[in-house]
DNA sequence: TTGCACACTTTACACCGTTAACCTATGTTT
DNA sequence: AAACATAGGTTAACGGTGTAAAGTGTGCAA
């Protein structure tokens, strides 16, 4: 027979909807808040049936984790426009900002939780790092063609590389976890605290501009 | 009878006993393998026992939070026999890692453990992170003592010491966290994977230094 | 002596992730 | 057709979590 079956997998298709019910969960509860019952009870199955697609929930965790990643390198596609090195770099700050603030729990679970990494770690397979390394390689380019048009003068690309990530993350998670806010608020140390990230986040560029 | 009470406040005393379980169990497995059940049956005493001292384990935690605060300005307090700004600057910054480095779990207590914050944004009582303010007043004084010396041109102080401490936040939670390993481990990026945090730190210094 | 308040315990509730055992319908082999 | 095997679940259970409510014993005051 070659017709195609229609039932080819229905197995696939319980683990797709698996993964829709966690996905809705947890963009509206937040990792902790989305249990492995609940995920259950949402598509009407029994909470173990989820271990006959998934190892355990840092396992189901890690598909969102993945579909984070996608979502980002997705975003980034629009650098290609920019030519300038340095007005290419501006622009992945911002957009790497705006993706933390406004996929909040996507950026936690990519960049902040530990189980997902976890997963990796025990599970060992590197290649779903792949598009959060790409993103990496894309940064250093981006800082190594900024050198030659003489930014970050006397500095290594990786380590450049990994100062502007490591500025963008801290500026970013510090946000999420609201210690920015309640830093820039309970003081009258920032004229307007509302921007405090923004502003910060100009002074990085500021700092990067001198040649 | 005016003879001081052997018993003075057994109550006040039980409530350190808690806090020293808590630590030790805190600092030596962690936040959540830290369980009031634990805490409770470490001392000897019933896990509900604990309530009658503190409102819940946010609250315990946060006792543990003010304590981290408490030691990381005890390590800044050498900073005061550093005349040179901007090598004060450089200090604050080793130090701060140091201490990140070196206690781990107090540092995801206090700066990424969102748990102790949403203590405070219930229970309302600012002074507890006057210790954590106090601290980035000396950063925003010490960045503003630089740009008298021709550092952080363009720029405003609180927003330049925001910057600092996001990059320094940054670094040192992705360290934590085991992404900054991972992405200096896995391809060959980095000549010395081992200090790429040490690098990154240099690096940060190398464009503070632009005047 | 009675009564009461304090300090703590026991019990209980509603969750959690995960394992092991069980069921049942479907399809295949004998 | 009858027996069997397997896929694709289920139910029950274990050991854990934070926490609320009710119960208990002891010391002290009236």
């Amino acid at each position: 027979m070659v017709t195609v079956k229609k039932t080819d997998r229905p197995a696939e298709d319980l683990k797709k909807k698996i993964l829709e019910a966690a996905r809705e969960l947890f963009l509206k509860h937040g990792y902790e808040a989305t249990s492995m019952r609940k995920i259950a009870s949402a598509i009407g199955i029994s909470p173990t049936a989820i271990y006959l697609y998934y190892m355990d929930k840092s396992d189901v965790m890690h598909a969102l984790h993945s579909e984070g990643f996608f979502l980002l390198n997705s975003r980034f596609a629009v650098l290609a426009q920019v030519e300038s090195p340095f007005e290419r770099l501006k622009a992945m700050g911002r957009i790497y900002m705006q993706f933390a603030v406004e996929n909040a729990d996507y950026y936690r679970l990519m960049f902040i939780l530990k189980e997902p990494m976890e997963y990796l770690d025990n599970h060992c397979h590197d290649e779903d790092w792949d598009e959060g390394e790409q993103a990496f390689y894309a940064l250093i380019n981006t800082v190594e063609a900024c050198m030659q048009e003489g930014y970050f003068k006397d500095q290594q690309p990786h380590e450049a590389a990994m100062l502007v990530w490591s500025a963008m993350h801290g500026l970013v998670s510090m946000h999420l976890s609201g210690h920015l806010e309640h830093i820039t608020h309970t003081k009258n140390i920032f004229p307007q605290p509302d921007q405090a990230m923004e502003q910060t986040f100009q002074s990085l560029i500021t700092l990067m501009s001198k040649r």
